[in-house]
DNA sequence: AACTTGATCAACCGCCTGAGA
DNA sequence: GTCTCAGGCGGTTGATCAAGT
């Protein structure tokens, strides 16, 4: 049926900032808030499209935001949290206080990317790249993901799918979206079909009850015991998902990385 | 010094979801 | 139940800068 634009494009800047707009928008938020981002900019006095005000704001004006390099402890997290969540930069940025997604995201393609690949581990799967696969590594290398590492059948392409309930089975794992066909992972790698059932992960995340970890030979890496699936189910996602104190989540302190820990939903509870 | 190549990152675009009419 | 709107997200683009030749 088609949308309206979210401006009169004709009437709105593009591209970079200028320092005055910048103060524009800085003066008006502190003056008023953020929020009714449709009507801001006329409001602020900017010929700038809405979304195009959130962004600046968000990703660069906001007074809390950490600018400067990552530490080797960030490059660590982001990767444990790529690995849960796949291409959820808002949800990784979320446990990086003062990065934004847009940064994480230009982050991991710029250096994390190259990072695990050197190595020798895939990106988007997360797992050693096959040494028989020189196409696969050099796919990887120049930027492309193969779909196709050994025993990781990837899911055909699907268009994105809508967003699905938090519910979480007991048996879901918070694993990163197995990547598409063409090895771009999308949002849509958000499925509500439990994800990468063979996947270990080998992050070391601090997990909590009820599991204490065993350690799985190498050889558990393609076939999880349901003892492993326990031990991610019990990866609490909560606090991103907006419960912070919900029912459904039981946990009760905060791992290192901010985790909590998450009851398994009964079937058909959501949170 | 001039040019090319690669890396970085701010910003845009299209799509989706949830809320409200 | 349907439609519209606003906010939000992830993917992609393009301008800029640095390094290399």
């Amino acid at each position: 049926m088609g949308r309206s634009p979210c401006c009169e494009k004709a009437h709105t800047n593009k591209g970079a900032w200028t320092k005055e707009e910048d103060q524009r928008l800085i003066a008006y938020i502190k003056a008023h808030g953020e929020g009714c981002w449709r009507s801001l900019p006329k409001a602020a006095g900017l010929l700038r499209c809405g979304k195009s005000c959130r962004l600046r704001w968000m990703n660069y004006l906001r007074p809390d935001l950490k600018r400067g390099n990552f530490t080797d402890g960030d490059d660590e997290l982001i990767i444990k949290l790529h690995a849960m969540l796949g291409n959820k930069w808002s949800l990784i940025a979320g446990q990086l206080p003062g990065r934004t997604d847009n940064e994480i995201k230009n982050y991991w393609n710029t250096h994390i990317k190259r990072k695990l690949l050197s190595r020798g581990i895939d990106p988007q799967t997360h797992r050693p790249l096959s040494s028989g696969t020189g196409s696969a590594a050099a796919a990887a290398a120049s930027g492309l993901t193969t779909s196709s590492t050994a025993g990781f059948p990837s899911p055909s392409p699907a268009p994105r799918p809508a967003r699905p309930a938090i519910a979480i089975p007991p048996n879901v794992m918070f694993a990163r979206p197995a990547p598409s066909e063409d090895g771009h992972s999308s949002s849509g790698g958000s499925t509500d079909a439990p994800r990468c059932p063979d996947l270990n992960l080998d992050l070391d995340l601090s997990v909590g009850p009820p599991c204490s970890p065993p350690k799985t030979p190498p050889a558990a890496a393609s076939t999880p015991t349901s003892q492993q699936q326990q031990r991610t189910t019990a990866i609490c996602l909560c606090y991103h998902l907006g419960v912070r104190s919900g029912e459904a989540c039981s946990c009760k302190t905060a791992s290192p990385a901010g985790f909590r820990f998450l009851r398994p939903l009964e079937e058909g509870q959501y949170i």
